[in-house]
DNA sequence: TAACTTGTTTAAAC
DNA sequence: TGTTTAAACAAGTT
C-alpha cells in the first residue's frame, strides 16, 4: 500500500521517465479514474510537453503544460515503465514521444481500481490540496522539530496512533508508517496525543525520517516492490517491517511477540514491552 | 464464503 | 459546537 515513501519514489520515477518530454496521447482507459478533468484533458493532450513531477502527502504531481496531472493510488495503484496492453489493471496510459533510454508509455495500474487522478490548473495547486483535499503540512524531507509535532497533534485526546494518521493534521502518513513510528520511538499507540511530552515528540519526529529514509532506501526502483498480502512474510522473505503484520513474531528489538488490536478500526501492531505508557 | 485490506467521505454519536 | 468514532465505499485476495 503506497504511503508517503512509496508515493514519493513513484513520483521520483515518473520525473525521470517523463521529464521535459512531449505527450503523443493519454488513453483513459477506465473512465472511472477520473475524478475530474481527466477525460476532458486526455482528448487534448498529444503535443503537449510534460514538465516535473513531484510528491504531495499520497499524492504524485506531473506538470504538463500550464496544467497539472494529480493522481492517488489509494491501496494497488502505481505507475510504472511498461508496454501498454501488458498489464492487468491499466486505467491510465501516457504515451510519449519516442526518446532513448527511456520509456515510449507510463501506466497507471490499479488492481482494485480505487485509485484517482485529476487534471487541474498548475496554478491555485497549493490551495486546492490546502483546502479541497484538507492536506496538512509535510513531516519529510525537511526536518520537523518536536514543537512542531507538538503543535500540530498535541491538542488532541485521541490516541497518538489515531492522531498521526490524520491527513489534515499531517499529511502522508498511514496505516503502516504510524504502527512503525511509533515503535520505532517507544510510544504506547493507546497514549492521547495531548500527553506525549517534547521528548517523545522528539523520539517521533527521529522516527518518521528514520523510517521514510530506511523505506527509500529499500523500495527505490522502477517498480514498488508491493507487500503482499501476506505482509512481505511469506516463505524465506523477510518482512520489511519491524511490527506491521508481524503479530506473534519477536519484537527485533526485546524478542517480545508482536500485538495487534483495533483502533478506529485499523490494525495497530506493537510492541507492548517496548511501547509500554509510561 | 465471509472477512479483511486501504484512505476518504459521510453520517452518527459523544 | 466541536470532537471523535463508526459505517460505507471502491474491488480483489485469502
Amino acid at each position: 500500500m503506497p504511503e508517503l515513501p512509496e508515493v514519493e519514489i513513484m513520483a521520483r520515477n515518473l520525473d525521470r521517465w517523463t521529464a521535459g518530454r512531449v505527450l503523443t496521447g493519454v488513453t483513459v482507459v477506465d473512465e472511472r479514474v477520473d475524478s475530474g478533468g481527466v477525460v476532458a484533458w486526455s482528448a487534448g493532450a498529444a503535443g503537449q510537453t510534460v514538465g516535473r513531477s513531484w510528491r504531495r502527502a499520497k499524492y504524485a504531481v506531473t506538470e504538463v503544460g500550464s496544467r497539472v496531472l494529480v493522481l492517488h493510488f489509494r491501496m494497488t495503484g502505481k505507475v510504472v515503465a511498461a508496454e501498454p496492453g501488458t498489464r492487468k489493471a491499466e486505467r491510465l496510459v501516457l504515451h510519449l514521444a519516442t526518446q532513448a533510454g527511456r520509456p515510449d508509455a507510463v501506466v497507471f495500474d490499479d488492481a482494485r481500481h480505487l485509485g484517482n487522478a485529476w487534471v487541474r490548473p498548475r496554478e491555485g495547486l497549493d490551495t486546492w490540496f490546502s483546502q479541497d483535499r484538507k492536506l496538512g503540512p509535510e513531516p519529510w524531507p525537511m526536518r520537523r522539530t518536536a514543537a512542531f509535532w507538538h503543535h500540530q497533534l498535541g491538542h488532541t485526546r485521541r490516541p497518538v496512533k489515531v492522531a498521526l494518521m490524520h491527513q489534515e493534521s499531517i499529511a502522508g502518513i498511514g496505516n503502516i508508517l504510524a504502527s512503525e513510528v511509533l515503535w520505532r520511538a517507544r510510544i504506547d499507540p493507546k497514549r492521547p496525543a495531548r500527553d506525549l511530552t517534547t521528548a517523545d515528540w522528539e523520539r517521533v519526529a527521529e522516527a518518521v525520517a528514520g523510517v521514510v529514509d530506511d523505506t527509500l532506501a529499500r523500495d527505490s526502483g522502477d517498480e514498488i516492490a508491493y507487500v503482499n498480502s501476506r505482509g512481505g512474510s511469506t516463505r524465506g522473505v523477510a518482512s520489511p517491517f519491524s511490527v506491521y503484520r508481524c503479530e506473534g513474531q519477536p519484537c527485533p528489538r526485546c524478542a517480545a511477540p508482536v500485538e495487534r488490536f483495533k483502533q478506529s478500526g485499523r490494525s495497530t501492531f506493537w510492541c507492548a514491552t517496548c511501547q509500554g505508557s509510561t
